[in-house]
DNA sequence: CAGTATCCATAAAGATACTG
DNA sequence: CAGTATCTTTATGGATACTG
């Protein structure tokens, strides 16, 4: 079996009502921090594909299993008791011959995919520009790399040159 | 040097208007999906404090690094060439002695973080909620195995006393 | 069907050393 | 200071076998 976060408690939301100028680069600053692992779990790349699956209905196993492309058996069932484990997901066994589970968003859960839904929205709003600024940045270090293979071969040339003077 | 997203461009969001039943399962289905990329890189775990820090002010290099407790000068860097090539976050080089580099989000950047705001919001609103879900989580978990054992050594005395009376 | 358990290959993250 | 290069460790994914 695998174990899940069994670390240190560590809450760190505690901090009162401090300075609000330094509060910044503390409110999760301690990797043990709470919220950093809720965060770490929540912002998981098939957590969150699972959560926002699940918003539309109930699913099955190997419903999600085809429904998120790519994962592995064992990382669902992972990301699953997770979420199961965090309170976010419930886990319905239905007795019948052949077993059937079904996976649903809890109330805690449907309220998280409120923002993740926001994270998506936002992501296919602004696709296009990421696309183009992933484009002008891999032309701009293109660019830079050929700049520096000119420099270098220049040194080189000169240097050949100054050596064939001195000879 | 590492190389970054190169793969497939895999566009598909590019459905139109199909029927809004299947669709569901569909959105992001594909694992090349372009939006699928985009929200494994900015769902990152390293790009969301990123991203949160850098809300405030421009940090330099080394004030993220201390600020984002945990983080490897690797996993810093390779987190912010992804931002920066992302259009997210942008980088300023000072020609001083020493060397200052300033990053700060883009004004694309400071869209994305509205969404992460909510996100850590959420977390730290229903922090408690899951903090209790996963204790009655693993109570649940641990009584059920106490079961299971208990019912073990049940079937062993049962088992052993057959054998007695047979013998 | 819905998993868990295990072994293996690979990829990502971490630690460390070194450079402009 | 702000990184890159390199080596080590850990996490993940795939395949397979086995339960209830």
């Amino acid at each position: 079996m695998e174990d899940g976060t069994s670390r240190s408690p560590g809450n760190c939301a505690d901090t009162g009502a401090v300075d609000g100028e330094f509060d910044v680069l503390n409110w999760d600053a301690r990797e043990d921090c709470e919220v950093r692992q809720i965060l770490d779990r929540i912002a998981d790349k098939w957590s969150l594909l699972a959560i926002a699956l699940l918003d539309r209905r109930p699913l099955r196993f190997t419903e999600l299993r085809r429904a998120i492309d790519g994962i592995s058996q064992r990382m669902l069932a992972r990301t699953l008791r997770h979420l199961e484990r965090d309170g976010l997901v419930s886990r319905t066994v239905h007795p019948t011959v052949p077993p059937r589970v079904d996976y649903e968003l809890t109330t805690l859960g449907a309220t998280l995919h409120e923002t993740i839904k926001s994270l998506v929205v936002w992501t296919e709003d602004h696709q296009r520009e990421i696309a183009e600024a992933r484009t002008a940045y891999d032309r701009r270090i293109a660019q830079e790399q050929e700049q520096a293979a000119r420099e270098a071969a220049e040194r080189d040339a000169i240097a050949r040159a100054v050596l064939t003077g001195e000879r």
